[in-house]
DNA sequence: ACACAGAGTTGACAGTTGTAGCCTGCACAT
DNA sequence: ATGTGCAGGCTACAACTGTCAACTCTGTGT
């Protein structure tokens, strides 16, 4: 289990990146409380904690201006693929492709997502 | 983030249940050791430890003979597709057909698995 | 020039996880 | 019958996580 930058991203912390994620530009603590307080019920406190954990993970980058500005330092692709490719590896043997067939075999995929699946692999390269 | 039985399995606790899974009938920890202690490094108490959290959360069933043997009270199946579900729903705002494409454009899969995909989804009902 | 709100920092505290030791009672060998 | 090894149960302890409070320092308004 290699820690790259991605890894050990929690929970509570990922609601942190997915707001900085959809931000298209750095955002001050002020804006990034704005959002958590309501939508998670955090207090301020936590957010701040939340927040500087991730600068020392490495996953956020903050720029000094009157007041430091956050943005993710990893992208959002970069961390869903490592995730994924955790899971696969923990628990999938390594094999992506048995992620996927217990997918298919398991309701995991609406009528839709299949159809368009098949299209994806129908089309795909 | 609801839990079920397969919920808070850890990443420690997986190796057991990896090998219980494995194995057709019930276990003693002679076994379990054993294997565990080789193969993991894991000192007797360690293993001891996590056999008894996997009972408390309801993973492992024990059955008393002169001693306990134990065997998995979820399938890998069970296990394995809740963890998928979960991922999905953390990373991929719960759309399964996110994660794959996720999987096919960032090298994910080899060729071969795209071949067999391709092949899964037109025979695929 | 000065007060005040809030950013940033530090500390905290309970619960979980990874790892392991100790003790007691029982099963098995002698 | 008796001793011994180990299963089971309990305890431990550091690191990590989820939450949050207290304190300090500084930018902004008056």
């Amino acid at each position: 289990m290699q820690d790259n930058l991605a890894s050990k991203i929690t929970d509570s912390e990922l609601e942190v990146m997915k707001l900085l994620w959809r931000a298209k530009d750095a955002l001050p603590v002020t804006v990034i409380r704005e959002q958590l307080q309501n939508s998670k019920g955090w207090e301020p406190a936590t957010i701040k904690t939340l927040i500087s954990r991730l600068v020392s993970k490495g996953a956020v980058r903050q720029e000094k201006r009157n007041v430091y500005y956050y943005s993710p330092a990893i992208t959002e692709k970069e961390y869903s693929s490592w995730a994924t490719k955790d899971l696969i590896t923990r628990i999938y043997n390594g094999k992506a492709r048995d992620l996927i067939a217990s997918l298919v075999n398991s309701d995991g995929l609406t009528e839709d997502d299949i159809a368009e699946l098949r299209d994806m692999f129908k089309v795909e390269e």
